[in-house]
RNA sequence: GCCCAGGUGGCGGAAUUGGUAGACGCGAUAGACUCAAAAUCUAUUGAUGGCAACAUCAUGAGAGUUCGAUUCUCUCCUUGGGCACCA
């Protein structure tokens, strides 16, 4: 009796079964070799799922399920990254708590997620929201603080006046916020900060260890922006030959070109500036250029853009110590200031912005300078374009910046008994303009006892940004539900590092790079065993819209999975958006397409009911078939492994029956991309235990023999005819039976065979 | 401006890394089944010419290397992405 394919029917029977028996459930303590599989944990947001989120996660369940039937004992976990703006600004609208906000959105999330059967442990779900979670993002952030690499400044930082907070440099995207778009101003606050910068030649030299995509590898090396060079001094004297003692140590990577350093150029913010205030003829005028720049935002610097502007320092000069000679000092803005000395010696003939300003102020251009050996003037020094990350938000939703304020002790830490240092309920959600967190209106909770001397103290009311939660959550997954530590030695031993991490190309510079830092941090307190947290990475293409544009809510092109899964199944969704395209390229979402794919489990559920006793040809097209999935799985090529599967399937279709060897494996290669309805054919074929307990088949073709194949012939590189041939036939033979063919025979027969070119099995090319 | 990654049928995309270009899927056309439609099955489906076997042209454009180039080299056009006065 023929049953029809029902999905719904079978995916809630076996997810349920799966979740009862807990067939995804990790071990802490198992014999068995680990591997760590992860996925950016989403944040939750109030739109739900939409069909591009779970791509990822697809993707890594079918490595994680391959693993598991290769004997792994695999740990692929989940959880919510749940503190940020969009929650915040949605109960500012509506006044709702945004801790139910996020209870309701994560609901949300973890029953679509679901339905969509991948094998998530979610027994080890954890949520950067939750104080037993964030207890111990307090608990590092106090570790950073007690080494002195928390540090609090007084700097100009960049300020989004629509979200009213502090941003870091990587969230500034082309001087405006990245989130909001808003032109970003400057603004003098103080800020806590994270001197990542400590680690910067570290997490530049370590990309050698591990195994990442090379365009990743290249994103971090250009942001990290390591730069080697000289540190040049040039002395300073005054109009009348009287050298002054303070030097200017020049940063430049083209030290042999300093025969050609025909002025000096300052950045505004120089500290040396102000030292030679006394010595400077216009400091009026240089003062007014120095209050002009610092008033632009990184917006009109960049509109502005190529125009030099700057002025002389009058009353000094630099010696050039190749030449001796002396040479005007400036000020200009197109030095920055954070990046090497904030100094350079500026070779107007060798450096294109150098000539530009040069022109523009008609300084001296020396061409044809003799070029200096780039040992002979100042010492070697690296530099970075990496700059310390600034850590404060001035926004609720975030962890609460553990530090105390006493007028006699000064900065105190919250002592670690006392976290988690719970985020306190208010009134208003609403961020002020004076730039301070809606924390600091709660009296109750600023004005506290000083933990050293128990005189007055006020807390910290600025807030972590989102991504501090982010930066070791990989880590509490081997251990989630520890109070003690935020995770055993035992459990951080056995299942860390990382094998595989698959995320977005966005994250490159900030969520890699940012928990690179922290793992490196606890590396060096002994916390973690291992340098590097993620062995190898990936990335995923994003899926669009139909038509290639972004989905959004406001083109309304937004597609939902849940609409997918119930009328096509989570088989259908997980196979199409594997076939769609390859799977580190953005795809165009295609609902015309999914057909195809439900068409393809038909046709396999069909298959049942032509099972039987061996077929020869049957074997050797199962054994290509597994091997073919096998390196595409590893290579992430979903989408010719779907391909490969179809490939198989078609096949049998044109045969009477098929055995039943080759079909059992053919549910095992299948069940990674459609666990549901290999798990239900596999309990048809009479089998009590799951298909998740089974083994990976390895492809074996020793019992394979006198395969016939096809091959081409060409003649003078065009291809001619076709012949049969016998699997690896020797060029002899082939070339015998190619000119016995006869097309081939016909457009030889008068004419020179010049020469012979033969691929195995593959082709055969006459010259003539 | 600089650095990456792309450009292949009507569409999404394959091509064992120098060896039969267009796998697989969608769509389309025709036929079978049906009172009919849907579903399913069968066949065809890069373009041009021809009744035909077949021929010619085709992987953004142009050159080159090679018996043979989507693949390698150079120049240019173009689409995404990243960085953007980083000395």
């Amino acid at each position: 009796m023929v049953k029809l394919y029902d999905h719904k029917k079978i995916e809630k029977k076996w997810q349920t079964i799966w979740e009862k028996k807990g067939v995804y459930k990790t071990l802490n303590n198992s014999k068995k070799k680990k591997y760590y599989s992860l996925i950016e944990f989403p944040y939750p947001s109030g739109d739900g799922l939409h069909v591009g989120h779970p791509r990822p996660y697809i993707g890594m369940d079918i490595i994680s399920r391959k693993r598991r039937l290769e004997g792994f004992n695999v740990l692929y976990p989940i959880g919510w990254d749940a503190f940020g703006l969009p929650t915040e600004n949605y109960a500012i609208k509506t006044g709702k708590d945004p801790r139910m906000v996020t209870k309701k959105n994560t609901d949300t999330f973890r029953r679509q997620i679901k339905s969509l059967g991948i094998s998530f442990d979610w027994s080890r779900e954890i949520n950067t929201t939750d104080p037993k979670y964030y207890k111990w993002t307090q608990w590092i952030f106090l570790q950073f603080f007690k080494k002195g690499l928390a540090y609090k400044t007084k700097k100009d930082i960049n300020w989004c006046p629509k979200d009213k907070t502090g941003l870091a440099d990587e969230e500034v995207v082309n001087g405006c916020c990245e989130r909001c778009g808003t032109a970003v101003e400057k603004r003098e606050k103080e800020q806590w900060m994270l001197a990542i910068t400590k680690y910067a030649d570290r997490l530049d030299k370590d990309l050698d260890t591990v195994d990442y995509l090379p365009q990743i590898k290249l994103g971090q090396r250009n942001w990290i922006g390591r730069s080697e060079g000289a540190e040049i001094e040039f002395k300073i004297s005054t109009p009348s030959g009287v050298q002054h003692p303070t030097i200017v140590k020049v940063f430049t990577t083209r030290p042999d070109t300093i025969f050609g350093a025909t002025y000096v150029v300052l950045a505004p913010e120089h500290e040396l500036v102000q030292k030679l205030t006394a010595q400077i003829k216009n400091w009026d005028e240089v003062e007014k250029y120095i209050k002009e720049t610092k008033n632009k935002t990184e917006i009109d610097r960049n509109v502005e853009d190529k125009i030099k502007t700057g002025v002389e320092l009058k009353g000094v000069k630099a010696i050039n110590p190749a030449t001796k000679e002396e040479i005007p000092i400036w000020i200009a803005d197109y030095v920055l200031a954070t990046y090497g000395t904030g100094s350079i010696m500026a070779v107007p003939a060798d450096d294109a912005r150098d000539r530009e300003f040069a022109e523009k102020f008609v300084l001296p251009i020396v061409e044809n300078y003799t070029k200096a050996g780039f040992e002979d003037f100042g010492k070697k020094i690296t530099t970075f374009k990496l700059r310390d990350w600034v850590f404060s938000r001035q926004r609720y939703w975030g962890e609460p910046i553990p530090v105390i304020y006493c007028e006699k002790c000064g900065m105190v830490p919250v002592p670690e008994k006392d976290l988690p240092l719970i985020l306190p309920k208010v009134k208003n959600y609403q961020p002020t303009d004076s730039g301070e967190s809606p924390l600091a209106n709660i009296s109750k909770w600023v004005n506290v006892k000083c933990p050293k001397c128990k005189g007055n103290a006020k807390r910290e009311t600025d807030t972590m940004p989102n991504w501090a939660g982010s930066s070791w959550y990989y880590l509490r997954y081997t251990d989630s539900k520890n109070k003690k530590e935020f995770a055993s030695k035992k459990n951080l031993k056995y299942f860390t590092p990382v094998d595989w991490y698959n995320g977005g190309n966005e994250h490159t510079t900030l969520h890699l790079l940012y928990s690179r830092f922290w793992h490196k941090f606890l590396f060096d307190l002994n916390l973690v065993p291992t340098s590097e947290p993620y062995k190898k990475r990936t990335s995923h293409g994003m899926i669009l819209g139909e038509g290639g544009v972004k989905m959004s809510k406001s083109l309304g092109n937004v597609i939902n999975p849940d609409d997918i899964v119930k009328t096509y199944g989570a088989d259908t969704l997980r196979l199409y958006e594997m076939f769609m395209g390859p799977f580190d390229q953005s795809v165009a979402w295609s609902t015309e397409s999914i057909i195809g794919s439900r068409r393809f489990l038909e046709r396999i559920w069909n298959l049942q009911y032509k099972i039987q006793k061996n077929k020869k040809y049957v074997e050797f097209e199962i054994e290509k078939t597994i091997k073919k999935v096998s390196s595409d799985i590893e290579d992430m090529k979903f989408n010719t492994a779907v391909s490969t599967l179809m490939i198989f399937i078609n096949e049998i279709g044109k045969l009477e029956s098929i055995s039943e060897n080759a079909y059992e494996k053919f549910l095992k290669i299948l069940s990674p991309f459609a666990p549901h309805i290999a798990e239900e054919l596999w309990q048809i074929l009479g089998h009590q235990k799951s298909i998740n307990l089974e083994s990976w088949p390895v492809s074996d073709f020793s019992k394979i023999q006198d395969e016939e194949i096809k091959i081409a012939v060409q003649i003078n590189g065009k291809v001619k005819a076709e012949i049969m041939i016998m699997l690896n036939d020797d060029e002899e033979i082939v070339k015998k039976k190619a000119f016995a063919n006869k097309t081939v025979l016909k457009q030889v027969v008068d004419k020179e065979v010049r020469k012979v070119f033969f691929v195995k099995n593959r082709l055969i090319n006459i010259v003539v």
